[in-house]
DNA sequence: ATTATTGCAAACGCTTTGCACTCCC
DNA sequence: GGGAGTGCAAAGCGTTTGCAATAAT
């Protein structure tokens, strides 16, 4: 997304639920748009270290937060007791297959999956908030450790 | 599940991976089967240390896992970064609502889902292995605090 | 006897917390 | 100037690891 309109966005946010505007904000903001992929707070964290941005880890883990609760992150969780946060708003919804094998994250989309959720909720009497739905399997990559002819105990 | 049962698969798995059957392991299934509802590995172990098991905290989390692996347990993920196992086994397969603001988790079961799994593997290329399927929102129990008329803040 | 499994305590990695300092409003 | 936000380091929590002791085969 485009940093100038996700400044906005933060920009309308903060203001609304009279939150502060500071610069250390729009610093992991700006961090967080630029990287590619899913990522953890800490991943950020030493990235943002490294490029010499000059934000405390506590700060860029609230900051995480702030940006999923006004939706400009997506939190994810891939099954390993990690939060990670993934910046590609303008994507349309989608969902994730991760290879056992070699880890790799792979996204699909399938509009039935917002429906049957839909169904779902108002069946069960639920206010609809969000999902996650991953499956997991081997993928068909040549590179991928459980696709080697050689290798084939479970482990 | 009955214990005799799952003793008996418990011990032909471990047979015909070259496992060795050792009392702790029989221990740790005896006392998740017991287990009421989701549990993480340290409640387990807590529990059992009350309960005057005499099984090391290192010995609960590998033989969980093993279990897992031989299907008497299923592993969860709440997106709390906690990995959960849940012992009902002779359930038909199911999927969770989370509430947001309770916190209280209420199983459904929707057999178009694992329809909706296997087509998308197939169409992906991967071959399944499992998904994990959890929906977020608020419930309409009443004495759950996002139902109170007083309290309607976001947070 | 061999070696998988156990127990223990320490280390690990991600995340949260407490508190003094800062700086946005 | 008041209080939300920050930085830092330490603590927290679930989990994994290393290694010596134990016990299943």
């Amino acid at each position: 997304m485009d940093h100038k309109k996700a400044h906005g966005i933060l920009t309308e946010y903060l203001k609304k639920g009279n939150n502060r505007i500071t610069p250390e904000r729009f610093q992991v903001l700006d961090a967080a748009l630029d990287y590619e992929g899913h990522f953890g707070a800490d991943d950020l964290y030493i990235k943002m270290k490294n490029e010499n941005y000059n934000v405390s880890r506590a700060t860029v883990y609230n900051t995480l937060e702030l940006l999923a609760k006004c939706h400009l992150l997506i939190k994810r969780n891939f099954g390993e007791n990690i939060t990670r946060y993934e910046n590609e708003i303008e994507k349309k919804n989608h969902d994730h297959l991760i290879c056992i094998s070699c880890g790799k994250i792979k996204e699909f989309s399938d509009q039935r999956i917002k429906t049957l959720v839909n169904e779902i909720c108002s069946k069960m009497g639920y206010e609809y908030s969000g999902y996650s739905f991953n499956i997991f399997g081997k993928c068909s990559k040549e590179e991928c450790p459980g696709n080697k002819k050689s290798d084939n105990n479970e482990n």
